[in-house]
DNA sequence: TAGAACTCGTTTGTGCACAATTCAACTGTT
DNA sequence: AACAGTTGAATTGTGCACAAACGAGTTCTA
């Protein structure tokens, strides 16, 4: 028996652009996306081409496609020869993420504010009751994915294409952020005072709005990426500690 | 004789990063970017891999790949079955380009202003001499080039990667914009008063480079995409009409 | 026994061949 | 003469096979 045909669900739907992409190539995308975002895939896991392809029943041509648009995205990191592994972004990387969704994110509310319509707004709060729902219940996953859907969908308000595909790239990279360096406990936004933005937005308060997103996402910032060090070479340091003190021991 | 070896020039360098990346590939890429964004190539103008492959003395693989690349950033469109033809942005990414370009620009400027040295404005300058240089000889295309250098060097000053690759994008699908919307005179900056932003950001004043940024775009745009109207719908209407009349006048 | 060089298995890079699709020109019919 | 259907050349999509590179384990030497 062949060990082929073992595919993966196969999720529809399309929001690329621009791209060429056929219906199987999108729902493999689809897949290591959300495995890679929501953390199913560890920082630093390697992704031989050949078992995907067996795993999604395809061959390595389509594979290597997907991994390259995952590359360009920075949620895999692709080194000449030796293959693809999910990103571990650096800390300076995290703090560049976080600075510019600082930008973007505060840099939109004027718009947001002038453009949002009350049907918009209470999309936005359904996202934000299930996102305390998720928090409730504990799924620690879905809440994540609901608070940053609930960024992304507030940035889209603006209107501007450029934009959101930009922050949603900001925003995906940020989960790999908290997969990598945040606390087990922390995760989605503190308390997610989520609902507090939306009052300033239809209130027209658009310069509330920015000063409350900056606080707000150095909040997250701050209980995200805590420590300054660099954690590569923290653990080489150790490493070579250990070897030393067990070196010396053993003579 | 063989019609292979005809391989154009192949510059080095690389700034890529994430990606895997051979050096013939890197070469590709960036002669077609460069033949895109330069304007060589018309937007519209389709870009069959055989060709490229004759041209550039590879296979389709790696044309391919580079064409995939050069879609994800939105310089050139693949669709399905059809092929890649250099991009042709609307009227309504043209909006979005240059108001992310505002969001984004203006948004680094406090950074910019804290972290800026003397020397890095100094290397400024020297941009706006060269772009003065090209204006005054009448070389359109260095001058648009050297304009866009001015703006993405000026926000990498803020030592922020993920919002200089952003910027450097959306510069280059400006561009784009000028090519496809463009008045044959105008083009590069009006005036080029990119000096002036600089001496702002000597004497420290923030709000004062934010506003000018802001301003500055703005009369780009103005001058790049001055007409509201659909272009695609136009042509067709005036095609519609022209066949009309030609109809009517041969009965 | 420590260290260096070598070999082999595994994984990735690349070109090629065949299948599928598109677009245009042609033919036949009304 | 207009239109629909069909055929064929050109172009893209996809899988496969071979070449190249890496890394781990082994062997050889000092």
């Amino acid at each position: 028996m062949s060990n082929k045909r073992s595919a993966i669900n196969l999720g529809s739907r399309r929001d690329e652009a621009g791209m060429a992409a056929n219906g199987r190539d999108e729902a493999i995308y689809r897949n290591l996306y959300a495995a890679i975002v929501e953390n199913y895939l560890a920082p630093g896991t390697k992704l031989p081409e050949d078992t995907l392809a067996e795993t999604f029943g395809v061959s390595r041509t389509s594979i290597r496609k997907v991994l390259q648009r995952l590359a360009y995205q920075r949620l895999v990191d692709i080194r000449l020869n030796r293959g693809a592994s999910v990103a571990q972004p650096t800390v300076k990387e995290a703090q560049d993420v976080f600075a510019a969704r600082r930008i973007v994110e505060c840099g939109v509310m004027p718009q947001v504010v002038a453009r949002a319509t009350p049907a918009q707004l209470d999309a936005l709060r359904d996202i934000v009751k299930r996102e305390h729902d998720a928090a409730d219940r504990g799924d620690r996953r879905e809440s994540i994915y609901l608070s940053g859907e609930f960024h992304v969908q507030l940035a889209r308000l603006a209107d501007n294409e450029s934009i959101g595909e930009f922050l949603a790239g900001l925003v995906s990279r940020s989960s790999l952020v908290i997969a990598t360096y945040g606390a087990p406990m922390a995760g989605s936004c503190p308390h997610s005072e989520h609902d507090d933005v939306l009052s300033l937005i239809a209130a027209g308060d658009a310069e509330g709005a920015q000063a409350w997103m900056d606080r707000h996402l150095r909040d997250v910032e701050r209980s995200v990426v805590p420590v300054e060090e660099e954690v590569g070479e923290a653990d080489l340091r150790k490493i070579l500690d250990a070897v030393a003190t067990r070196h010396r021991r053993e003579r």
